[in-house]
DNA sequence: ATAATAGTTGACTGTTTGGTCTAGATTGGT
DNA sequence: ACCAATCTAGACCAAACAGTCAACTATTAT
């Protein structure tokens, strides 16, 4: 009972967008609200500060996206192509970004994180939590790839996390140089980190 | 002639400090000021804004870093070492910052350069320009590895490209988890990417 | 000594910000 | 129809903010 609204889902995605598009600092209450049609009032029934409302927001986004990576990780798919496709995703997802916002915007989550890793505690718990989870993806993948005896790769793990950094890092220096050719190296620098024999698939 | 000052210095390190162990947009001008020790009229008597002192900040402090950096990718050290000694360095930096801020604080550049990608236009172009001098370190040593045929490497600028972000990913890293062990992996890394078969050296 | 130059000071302005509060509007249950 | 719960509107406040300015102080060249 009581009145409905869809306000809450409309901040959370308002702030999701100002803080990939600008920055978590630069991003004000004010303009959350503006963006998402929200009066000031409503936004602090939902949510008790701006922090509060990032941490709902990225929790709500990372439950989608990861019913989204669970299909591309899928072990029914050979591991290499999980991270072919991976890859892909990623590019496609940046190229849309790119098309409607007008910038390559990289990883929401390592951005924010980078920014905010010695303020607002509790934000950036959720972000290396998520980011750990992330990493699992991979992690899984190369195992199995190493169990395939498709690539050498007796520390999962330890792989995971190299190939998980270089992934990062190509996706913020996509942000910081606002170029998306620079994507167009995930697979090739995947598959040289991994020691991959295998010729890289060239895209249709 | 005139009174002498070094505010324009004091300036300078503060704001450096605060976007370090913060971020660009939750420092305020008043901060920066305080912490410099210097009035706000001061401050506008020497910069128009906070993006000038900041660019002003970060090339003044690139040319100290640059100095360094060329001692250490002298091209009269073997190639190979010569990134030795940049892990060895990067590791020793960050060492020494968390001893003294208490927190992993990964690479300024980068961090400010991923924050502000989407602002500041002219921050921005310059953090562009001297990250891309920082990799070509990286390219330098590469090209004269595979000169020496201990890596096989055919476009150096192209492996640069991808031992580069995986290093900055692998900074941003160490800073989002407050993790200095992360960067015990750099070497590894490193030449787990170049295929450098001899053995990873063991620091002493 | 003094005048020109270089830098300092602190008070001031107007705006933006985060945050609060109350009166009212919309809904579902009964 | 009416109550109770849920949500909204918007006025309001104090603090923080960027930026300005004119009066003042220190330095040095002559």
């Amino acid at each position: 009972m009581g009145r409905v609204s869809d306000a809450k889902e409309r901040l959370m995605e308002a702030v999701r967008e100002l803080i990939w598009t600008g920055s978590y600092g630069s991003t004000t209450i004010d303009q959350i609200c503006e963006k998402a049609g929200v009066k000031k009032g409503s936004f602090y029934y939902f949510f008790d500060s701006k922090a509060d409302l990032a941490v709902a927001a990225l929790d709500e986004e990372w439950q989608r996206r990861r019913a989204e990576l669970d299909s591309l990780f899928s072990p029914t798919i050979p591991p290499l192509e999980r991270l072919r496709r991976y890859c892909d995703y990623g590019y496609r997802l940046q190229s849309e970004i790119r098309a409607k916002c007008g910038c390559v915007l990289g990883c929401p989550l390592f951005s924010l994180g980078s920014e905010i890793s010695t303020q607002e505690d509790r934000l950036q718990k959720r972000i290396q939590e998520i980011l750990d989870q992330k990493r699992k993806y991979l992690e899984s993948a190369i195992r199995d790839a190493h169990g395939a005896g498709v690539i050498h790769a007796p520390d999962a793990a330890a792989k995971a996390r190299t190939l998980f950094s270089y992934y990062q890092g190509l996706l913020t220096e996509a942000r910081i140089h606002d170029r998306l050719e620079i994507l167009r190296d995930a697979l090739r620098g995947t598959y040289e980190l991994l020691g991959v024999k295998e010729p890289v698939p060239v895209p249709a």
